[in-house]
DNA sequence: CAGAATCCTATCCGATACTG
DNA sequence: CAGTATCGGATAGGATTCTG
């Protein structure tokens, strides 16, 4: 039986039942570590409009390597959250479209994207005045 | 028995000119960096609930080194995520908590957690067919 | 076009030792 | 207690070459 929707009986949101991603031999921390990845989470993100192909991700997801994404799609694959679609036609043609389980973690994965787009000045005002302060720290007046 | 829904409805919205993480030179893409992490998103969420000392999230983070503690916990600190208190006493006591820009992306970091914790059968079943079928193609019957 | 395979290296990270 | 410093092994990931 697969639980879906967790009651959580803590303020803390842990769930009950040994599943704690706190713990390092807990399963949950493979799939903390599957998806607290920067291409995991533009990949997923860039298929959420739908179907791409292989040439079209490596297109928008600029900067990574035919290797690192070839990579991360069979994780993804394998790990259930992105379907794979072979063509066999010549040249071959091969499309990626998320499943109900990647959509479901997709509007998190975008989240999380959104939040580092709208936040970078407060993030690189702070980087600034903790660099500023550690160069006082160095050199006192 | 508390019953707790998340939910993320995000528009795929580009909020000013020119900041996309989907582009490598944009520096939403260090960002991203950051928060998509293990420790990173464990700290924050260890961090939620309130105050804690350098001992007491050695202790709750299983499986982290001194070394990875200290070092995350200057990259959040550095990014203004985290506040770090000295009290210069004896022994030493140093107190570690949310800023408020912390703890805005705090329920986003738990979300992923508590995603992880309630997805690990579904995934693990994923990857057991996967394989499964990969062994099937090296032996046909 | 969509990869597989190989080589190679920068960095991550654990282990250990030391300190105010 | 809460770090800093250093060393070395593992590995993530880039660049390149080759192929159905």
């Amino acid at each position: 039986m697969v639980i879906r929707f967790l009651v959580y009986t803590t303020p803390d949101l842990r769930p009950y039942g040994g599943v704690d991603a706190y713990l390092r031999t807990c399963a949950s921390r493979a799939v903390l570590d599957l998806l607290t990845n920067r291409w995991v989470c533009l990949v997923i993100g860039a298929l959420r409009p739908g179907t791409l192909r292989f040439g079209e991700l490596r297109r928008r997801l600029d900067g990574i390597t035919q290797k690192m994404l070839t990579q991360t799609l069979r994780d993804l694959e394998r790990a259930g959250l992105v379907h794979r679609a072979v063509y066999p036609s010549v040249p071959p043609r091969v499309e990626y479209r998320l499943t109900p389980l990647g959509d479901n973690v997709g509007g998190l994965m975008d989240a999380i994207r959104v939040w580092s787009e709208t936040h970078i000045e407060d993030i690189r005002a702070a980087q600034e005045e903790y660099d500023r302060k550690a160069g006082e720290e160095l050199q006192p007046v």
